[in-house]
DNA sequence: ATACTCATGTAAGCTGTTACATGATTCT
DNA sequence: AGAATCATGTAACAGCTTACATGAGTAT
């Protein structure tokens, strides 16, 4: 059973518990975002698919005129999510920096102009780390262990770690010539 | 003048130095491909809308049987990589990782199955980091802060931190429970 | 001889974003 | 009363990858 990229957000996240497409857009936007994200435009066709496929039950919830329908994983679906975890396929890695790619360009530009980039740089991974800290605490699980925790702290960890790589450099450009 | 992402990167190695579609994707593949990909699907189209909006010139270069069109920029060209470089528009920042995302769901595996992902970003990051530091040396700038030199710089500061903080990780939950 | 690098391009298909359409319920 | 949130979905488009087709020149 090879899952689509969209399947391992969406079959993950109900596994996290019983959930509607609009849950699932929201904690993707809560958490995962800022190393998998994923729109409606996806969400919505890769629930019908998983549902048809077996992997997941969908059970409506209308109430009233409300549409809703929650959808929570078959035990074929927990299997699939067991698996890709546990697979050992080549991990997806990939990245796309538009700082990094005007920098490897900057030579054509004067100290000044390239100093804005890495200025531009420290200010984007300070919102970033910002926005990360403020994930509501409330929703932060008890033990500093669990999982999702962890992805957040490496998530905070890294900007403050690249911030920091950036305000160097940016020390060093203005130091020189 | 709007430039796509694929018309950046094009327009900026083009920028490094006369170049053709063939040139340009081996740089790419040397160099920026950690931070901003881009393939002969893209390269080849694009050079061809960039010479029509007058922003690349292209010169035939064939040798006998072989073809070969080398592209330089236009003064509009410059022009145009030089505003895009200067620019203070939101630099775009998106990243995808598996790892990150089998680990944010890892509380439904054992503890050796949830090792094993932390083990595999590690020896992932590893060996990215022994590609970065092969690139050859012969091509590598006099100056160390040249800025191609220090965006390399930066990819393997960046792969040894993280490949760090995994590794952290892995003592931290190999000890628990 | 054979493999590798140089070189150009296209077509099909897959993935993903954005914008739109629609409406109920709840909070201020 | 009005804004925000809950909730579902689609259509058009943009972006990108993969595979294929083709062939010359160079190094082993």
């Amino acid at each position: 059973m090879e899952l689509s990229a969209t399947a391992k957000v969406v079959l993950g996240m109900v596994g996290l518990g019983r959930r509607t497409g609009y849950d699932i857009k929201s904690t993707v936007d809560k958490s995962s975002r800022y190393f998998w994200a994923a729109s409606y435009g996806q969400i919505y066709p890769e629930l019908k698919r998983l549902e048809d496929a077996g992997l997941l039950r969908g059970e409506d919830e209308s109430q009233g005129g409300r549409a809703r329908r929650a959808y929570s994983l078959t035990p074929a679906g927990e299997a699939a999510l067991h698996d890709w975890l546990a697979s050992d396929d080549e991990l997806v890695a990939e990245m796309r920096d538009e700082a990094m790619l005007k920098l490897f360009f900057a030579a054509r530009l004067d100290k000044e102009t390239a100093l804005e980039i890495v200025r531009a740089k420290v200010r984007q991974l300070e919102q970033k780390q910002a926005a990360l800290r403020s994930i509501d605490p409330a929703e932060r699980p008890e033990s500093p262990d669990d999982f999702p925790y962890l992805v957040l702290d490496y998530g905070i960890a890294y900007s403050e770690w690249s911030a920091q790589w950036f305000r160097e450099l940016e020390q060093k450009l203005a130091k020189r010539r």
